[in-house]
DNA sequence: CCAAAAGTGTTTCACTTACACCCATGA
DNA sequence: TCATGGGTGTAAGTGAAACACTTTTGG
């Protein structure tokens, strides 16, 4: 490696934003992705997964390395979130923060069990302990990523099971947006687009009539993308 | 400064894709600010400006430095844009650059004087030469960014003078979104917003009906976003 | 037969779109 | 008086929002 001039280098890291969607009978809440930190700054404390950037991956290999080796997530919906840089933001020095949010469906995985090292933990949004950090900013610029880019992107799947009725679509929505929606609205708008696809069984065993069960096409999404489509809920 | 384990760490730059609003004769384009390298790599080639960020400074002190340093551009709209990591983008070694974009009224500043160093020059962004490292792909990352962010945004403001009229403004939009607007519908719509307020004097010497100039209200339209307005175009 | 959620249409209202002519000015 | 862009209103169409009852099922 050749510089024309070696400058100090701040410490790079990357940091996630995991949220999951939990449903408690038929209610259903946003949910947050911690690890119990075992060193210090901060030991004992509740964190966001990440660590530093190792010279040889990208930043997205980055990430998705952590959430596996702290909380054995993978193959998750990932995107960029923001860079944090402030300079007092780490104790220890001068600590850049690559931020990433993941949208995960919970029950897709079992945590990674305690180390001596780390403990992993869903926290219900509305309320989770005081973070490490500057976590609690990070967590809500996530928050609001998710809040626009749901109107007008179909990432609220991520957080669903592959098979899922309208009303759990609609409650998700409810929580994700913050406010109630007409179910006829809602129904007639999503099933317009095209892009989810009515399956054959329904569900089973409630004490009501048996809701129907659909699946996201994502290649249905693509294609109607490239030819101008524009999803917006 | 103390870390329990010392990694190697990238290296951390900032890099700044500044775009004007250039009007020729009424036509009106889009043009990028770019910088010609005065050393390895890529010495002689355009470059968007930026550097190595500095231990005491925050990115968006690095990105304002920068600009002022290497172009004479200060006290414009900067809004963080992406971070870029892939392991190869630099040929000097491993560096992450977090890129920036800026929005700017060209006839504010005297770009600075060529030095040894760097000599900074507008080009429209229809025809701009080939750039150094990955920064063609940071462009085109800021160019989707400005044509999403105008339509929710009132950010176009910040391409025009502090005075100017209708037609300049609706121009600049056609520019930025790539498609003619109806001039009484765009006129209706963006007058409703009550952001905007008509000056007393006109624009003088020209061959036709003289136009008002208006000024766009900034205080008024963040009061406006407070009770819950929303701006669309 | 009761409780619980599923599923289903229509009307109203607001907003978007399309469209063409007269006006003011300087040369 | 001509050329040039400035400035203005209306009608039709489209999409959003509001709203309530019947159906199905298991217990």
């Amino acid at each position: 490696m050749s510089f024309s001039y070696e400058y100090a280098r701040p410490n790079l890291t990357v940091d996630v934003v995991v949220l999951g969607y939990h449903e408690d009978k038929g209610a259903g809440a946003l949910s947050l992705l911690l690890i119990k930190r075992g060193v210090e700054p901060f030991k004992d404390r509740w964190a966001l997964p990440g660590g530093f950037v190792r010279m040889d991956e990208s930043l997205e290999e980055s990430a998705l390395r952590e959430l596996d080796e702290e909380a054995g997530v993978r193959d998750v919906f990932l995107e960029q979130l923001y860079t944090f840089g402030e300079v007092g933001r780490d104790p220890r020095g001068r600590v850049v923060s690559v931020a990433y949010y993941a949208l995960v469906e919970p029950t897709k995985f079992t945590l990674k069990a305690s180390t001596d090292a780390a403990q992993a933990k869903w926290f219900p949004l509305s309320k989770f302990p005081k973070l490490a950090f500057d976590h609690a900013e990070i967590v809500k610029t996530a928050l609001n990523r998710l809040r626009n880019k749901v109107r007008y992107e179909p990432i609220g799947f991520e957080l669903l099971p592959r098979k899922f009725t309208l009303s759990q679509l609609q409650s998700l929505y409810e929580v994700i947006l913050g406010h109630e929606l007409d179910k006829r609205n809602f129904r007639r708008k999503i099933l317009s687009f095209g892009i989810l696809k009515e399956l054959e069984d329904k569900v089973e065993g409630v004490p009501y009539r048996a809701p129907s069960l659909y699946r996201f096409e994502e290649a249905k999404y693509r294609s109607f993308i490239k030819s101008g489509f524009v999803f917006e809920i």
